[in-house]
DNA sequence: ATACATGCAAATGCTTTGCTGGGCT
DNA sequence: AGCCCAGCAAAGCATTTGCATGTAT
């Protein structure tokens, strides 16, 4: 599945910067809208079923290319390696630092919060992507148990 | 400096669990105290100051045991190493993910949203340690300046 | 005696770097 | 020609694991 529109969009952005188009950072993006939330080495993975030559030192500097376009957001979960998605994926998670489970939540509940940085420190917050670290509910009710 | 307060606290809890207070993790859980923002590496290195033979494989299973007893807290500020500190120093940062830039702000900005989230879904937010991924004010301009 | 803790060395996982050759402009 | 870019191999750093030894209950 490519997307014509946000491959137009780089090829503009590249070149503007002295950059170029390439198939391999095409796929790369292709790869990172379709998988949602993979790892580099996924994302490797899913660009080699089309590319087999492709390395992944190509993709780590395609997504920190592709990261500091802002055209995918990279987001550390757990402990491992970090996860990438596509901007307009859009949600916040809950990442229990007890159990490590990982619960989605809509993004408009940090609106106030976009706000307020805005106002107050010039900071764009990119709110698609966060992790929120915190206890959830069950690891909360265990705690109490042992009081 | 030990904070005798924590330390009972923290042989207490052990003990709970059929775990022991050891000199390491004592030594380890003043490190943490008093450097505020120290990578694993960092702490290692101030325990080794009075016990040179402490092993950073002890450092790791220690700020990992601490961490889920919910006495330190680590943030994935930048690319490389955790950074810990102990759960009563308090503040949000924000990180930059285009140039890497950190600066702190007062985690009572984050005190609505720590209510939203505990009535909506049971999470108790941990507010203290948070890192905010975002686009600082001079990136932004800088984004402004090539369009 | 048993379970928990530590030290050490090796392994693992993830990412970056140096270098070379190929392709655009 | 000069710069951008990809591939490859090697290095780098952070963290985990296995195992033997030590220590408290």
């Amino acid at each position: 599945m490519v997307d014509v529109e946000t491959a137009r969009g780089l090829r503009k952005t590249l070149h503007d910067r002295g950059m170029r188009m390439t198939p391999q950072r095409q796929l790369v993006l292709d790869a990172v809208r379709s998988l949602e939330h993979a790892t580099p080495e996924q994302i490797c993975q899913r660009v080699q079923e089309t590319a087999p030559t492709v390395n992944i030192t190509t993709i780590y500097r395609t997504l920190d290319l592709l990261d500091r376009l802002g055209l995918v957001r990279h987001t550390h979960l757990g402990h491992g390696a970090p996860s990438y998605s596509v901007e307009d994926h859009r949600h916040v998670h809950l990442v229990c630092h007890v159990c490590g489970s990982i619960q989605e939540i809509p993004c408009e509940l940090l609106d106030p919060l976009v706000g307020t940085l805005r106002e107050r420190d010039g900071f764009e917050l990119d709110a698609s992507h966060l992790a929120l670290s915190g206890t959830c509910r069950d690891c909360l009710k265990q705690e109490q148990e042992i009081e």
